[in-house]
DNA sequence: TGAAAATATTTCAAACCTAAAATATTTGTG
DNA sequence: CACAAATATTTTAGGTTTGAAATATTTTCA
């Protein structure tokens, strides 16, 4: 409740110059994922033809080759799980993934690529890579860390508290 | 073409440090930003009853208190013609903005906010605050200023060209 | 064992979102 | 003036996204 603010900055309802701060500062992260994810979605379209939900989801199995589960796909990507299996579904019937059962547990299946879904990211990746990187044309190495730096400590205090 | 990378790092097709880097401070972007904008949502859905992108709307309409066309808010938003429209429509259909016609221009139509949705906002606006406020707990202030300064370096590399 | 609770996934309705096509209007130019 | 080009917005089709309900299966425990 308390927001570790020493005094009584907070008290009544006025805010607090850091508390605005805070809100520029997201406000801007907004305003750039949005511009940079606009500019891969248009890049996915034209040159790959396909889109960033299932670039995503191709690069989340192409970091773990032995396959996902569902639930485990939706948690990495942030997304529900309704969502997931409405991808899932097409990168199946485009044949770059497939859909396996697990052992001792019907109720589940594990996710993983083909060979030509393999294939098909392993190009993919480089190129969006460098797509990235041209975005992120401005970025020194320096930033680039602080930036890192910054954000991780935001996500973690953000974490997901796991249920016990 | 070339990354002013000074020697050949990018030639053939191997990535540098400085691109993995980037990719790295990219990825941390897209996850800071799912993961409150995830909050953000759940917040606006269970304590005001409204969505995210009505009430980025509302917020874009506050700022610009004699109205915007719609698309000075779509730019604004940086989001499509279209998907405006059906926000607007929403908001419209609540009474909270108005569309109003435009002297001397009939295609063009100035969306703004009604006496009903300058109060709504104004309240919200404070807890919308101290929601995003809580959720970056752990930015202090010289980070915020140093996530802000390195944001708008990209964001304004990757301004869009203005057409003459 | 057998019912209740928990878990994994899919289905569903509604909203969001984009790109492209369609509509309506205004502007520019011969 | 006529009419092509430009501009502002809406409509449309299809994909994405959520949260809740439904389905199927597994686990727990009385």
């Amino acid at each position: 409740m308390n927001k570790s603010e020493g005094l009584s900055e907070q008290a009544g309802n006025e805010t607090s110059d850091l508390s605005k701060a805070r809100l520029r500062a997201w406000l801007q992260i907004l305003k750039v994922s949005r511009k940079i994810e606009g500019e891969l979605r248009e890049k996915m379209r034209t040159e790959f033809d396909t889109t960033l939900p299932r670039f995503d989801v191709l690069a989340a199995l192409y970091r773990e080759r032995d396959g996902m589960r569902m639930s485990e796909l939706s948690k990495s990507l942030m997304v529900s799980n309704g969502n997931v299996t409405g991808i899932v579904d097409r990168l199946v019937a485009e044949g770059l993934i497939v859909r396996m059962p697990v052992e001792n547990d019907r109720r589940a299946s594990i996710v993983r690529l083909t060979p030509a879904g393999e294939k098909d990211f392993a190009e993919r990746a480089l190129v969006h890579e460098s797509w990235v990187s041209e975005l992120f044309d401005d970025l020194s190495s320096s930033d680039a860390d602080a930036l890192i730096r910054i954000l991780r400590n935001i996500s973690h205090h953000n974490e997901a508290p796991h249920h016990d």
